[in-house]
DNA sequence: TCAAAAGTGTTCACGTTACACCCATGA
DNA sequence: TCATGGGTGTAACGTGAACACTTTTGA
């Protein structure tokens, strides 16, 4: 075994992850209920510990699948929490991921082990450390990136309409949008495929599903700039 | 004391600053000979562990002012990297920054304790461990961050010309811009003070002074996106 | 037939681009 | 006086914002 670094302090490194959802109306935080002392029963995001032989990615994915039964998630290293005094039994350093999931898989997948609960991002009880902390800067990272990367599709169903891709940005970005250059905007990024079917729930003439075009994505996704309408006001 | 997380590894956790300067022709980063087991002699970013009752913020900048001398530098954390082999000695988390700073400053302070050099960020050497990839990914956040935030001001001294900043801009993005347009879209963000005096050095004519308005400085940076002309293209 | 939501068309204002032009001055 | 880099003027173009208008269909 390789000699170690002498004199050096080290910590527990810990992972916690901010999970979105959107349920059509809202844009909605996963939170558990801990697990662990100190502050068991407590409201807090799902977090972990790194493991010997795992990068923090791996442990995040880990995580995420033991409380949702989803893999293959979008997730995003945003960043790291490193206050001496952040966690009250010892010191830990807490590197933060914020997740896009479709809200609906999560239900056909959901793990029982864990006490979680989906909360409106305007309205969530107080938790942890500085978890309060977390929510808030993932909010931020999640409009920053969003204005210049198609990644709010992540939070949808497969299938969805132009109305419902509109409600879920104005919800991300507390604002309004004129329909019509929404919808234009979206179709010319050559992302979206229409669907010949229609969803009727919404109205009586129905609006069309869109699937997003996965195979260009990767390639169109550094041409979208400015998604969303008037980022100078909003950011 | 209070109890710890049992069962749980603990790892050295590092700072790793990527110290980027602005010689007037081209974007340099600073790197120095590594002084410790492994790899001793090596170059390599300059870094240290986060000791016990400080943040990562506060290792950051500890660590540049005992290599540059230098505080209230602008520094930003943006990655932190966890592999677990990344480190040869013993697991390591690197919490990576990059610092943005005066080149000029930097020459009167010097710390002669280091072997420090300037290198192009076109043509430096291979670095150890994951300071290549750190290295990658830092100048590709300084050009994401610098289409929309004012920061790469930071690199320039006291007193500057558009001519200057605009080969700067030049070199970050690696593309040349139109001078009249750059010029008149960096002024309409009325964060730059005409000063009474010229610099002679670059032609007969002479290029005038600016100062950043540093008192309108934190009031319209939030209103200031696409500095950078055409980023669709760059990014 | 009418209300309500989906979707289209069109105008206007503005910002960006490209490029021509003038200016100042040391050699 | 002329070459050189600094700086200004401007017409053409494209894009986004605003808003009026048409379409569809269940009640």
């Amino acid at each position: 075994m390789a000699a170690k670094y002498s004199n050096q302090s080290r910590y527990t490194v810990a992972v916690d992850c901010i999970v979105f959802g959107y349920d059509g109306k809202n844009l909605k935080i996963l939170l558990v209920k801990r697990a662990l002392i100190p502050l068991k029963g407590r409201w807090s995001l799902m977090g972990g510990f790194v493991a010997k032989n795992e990068s923090a990615d791996q442990a995040a994915s880990r995580i995420l699948a033991a409380l949702t039964g989803l893999t293959n998630v979008y997730q995003e290293q945003f960043y790291t929490f490193t206050d001496p005094g952040r966690d009250t039994q010892e010191r830990t350093i807490s590197i933060a991921y914020f997740s896009l999931i479709d809200i609906k898989k999560y239900k056909e997948s959901i793990s029982d082990a864990y006490q979680a609960e989906w909360f409106s991002i305007k309205d969530f009880p107080n938790l942890i450390f500085d978890h309060q902390a977390m929510v808030k800067m993932a909010k931020k990272r999640l409009q920053y990136k969003a204005t210049s990367h198609a990644i709010l599709f992540e939070l949808l169903p497969d299938k969805f309409t132009l109305p419902l891709l509109q409600s879920l940005f104005e919800d991300v970005y507390e604002t309004s949008f004129d329909k019509g250059n929404f919808s234009r905007k979206m179709l010319s990024t050559g992302l979206l495929l229409k669907q010949r079917d229609k969803d009727k729930t919404g109205s009586k003439k129905g609006a069309y599903f869109y699937k997003l075009d996965r195979k260009n994505y990767q390639q169109n996704l550094h041409k979208i700039l400015k998604l969303v309408p008037n980022p100078n006001s909003i950011l």
